[in-house]
DNA sequence: TCCGAAGGTGAGCGACCGCTTAGCGCACCC
DNA sequence: GGGTGCGCTAAGCGGTCGCTCACCTTCGGA
């Protein structure tokens, strides 16, 4: 049950799910790579450096060096969006359900903001298709914090004049703390999430 | 004079003040490169011939592409600087001020979002001294904001308990909108800024 | 004991990068 | 009207990129 819930998106070691062993290390090495100095400034080289390996040896398990950003894209974006769900579909009212998804959203950003940097600031140099699954993964992650919203509106908890553009300002709050965090900072992920989710229950004027 | 309004930061035509033409056509066309593909992406010759130019013209008038990226990044900080502070040192209450604030430089982002987006998402491919200076602005443009928001609270208009960290996710969320905004969506710069503005006052739980 | 698959390496190919250089056309000026 | 300097181009240099290929090692199973 264990590997189940790790592959099911816990916040338990990341890229766990990801086997072999050399193809894992490859992945990691990748994923600081892109997140320090971008996909397109990052040289396979770099990355199989990192790993300890050949340039070769890349290519023994991913095809090429755009398909390692999908995957690190895909598995990024598929547990960001069960911490959002897992929150979202949980019991309680909107109030607590909404600061809960924002609080697990941003503390994920914070915690992995190597590779929520990756996943979020990276998509364009994906492929088209590539693209368009990670996009409709991201349209579901949009439509969870909307419905969470509504709800909230529906049983007169929130005051929301216009809700997809309030649903666009708390995502994007969210997302764009994966960009600034530096752990280096005064402020710890858990910190960043419970000032976040107080924040965004005053934007959608939560009764308290 | 209004050679000298351009140059002060206005949202009249943008790079008016980049001489000769052949150097103004060369950064516009490498401000949209920069945008559509990340600078590391761009090669000079794709920006030489946007502009119409062969790839050495590029080097009669920038050193090398990182002087490019400079020049813009530069320019566009110091136009979002005064366009915030401009809103930030007029008269009226905190609210009114802080209001302003957000809906001009939000409108900036949103309009002007291609240059924004190199402006705020390219910051790590220039070198350390260029970088030092630009950080040096990134600090006066987050003193602008937390002036407000300090003034806002000891009038008693807002009630705001953790200022630096408000001040954070404020400049957060208007700066994220280069990242997001899109001419083919279904919300205008104006429109944008409106709601940003509302949401903000929301957030620094201005009196209303 | 030998075999074949799996996982790895060193060397290097063709393409393309940022940037340089030699030289050309043309407005301008004495 | 012949120099002079400026803006620009064609050609190309050295270097690095993503990726490939021939070959080597390791190891479980017949």
């Amino acid at each position: 049950m264990s590997t189940a819930e790790e592959t099911a998106g816990g916040e338990g070691r990341p890229w766990g799910e990801v086997t072999p062993d050399a193809a894992r290390r490859l992945l990691v090495a990748a994923v600081e790579a892109f997140a320090e100095r971008g996909y397109h400034a990052t040289t396979t080289r770099d990355i199989a450096g990192r790993a300890g390996m050949s340039p070769a040896a890349l290519y023994i398990h991913y095809k090429t060096k755009e398909e390692l950003l999908h995957r690190i894209s895909r598995i990024g974006h598929d547990r960001a969006l069960a911490i959002l769900r897992s929150a979202a579909d949980a019991e309680g009212t909107a109030a607590e359900r909404l600061a809960d998804a924002v609080r697990s959203f941003v503390r994920w950003h914070a915690a992995q903001h190597t590779t929520a940097r990756v996943v979020q600031y990276e998509l364009d140099a994906l492929g088209p298709d590539a693209r368009a699954e990670i996009v409709a993964l991201r349209r579901r992650t949009d439509a969870a914090v909307r419905g969470i919203i509504e709800d909230g509106v529906a049983a007169g908890e929130f005051d929301v004049p216009d809700v997809p553009g309030t649903t666009l300002a708390v995502l994007s709050l969210c997302i764009d703390v994966a960009r600034w965090f530096n752990v280096d900072g005064p402020r710890t992920p858990d910190e960043v999430g419970a000032l976040y989710a107080d924040l965004v229950l005053r934007m959608v004027g939560a009764k308290r």
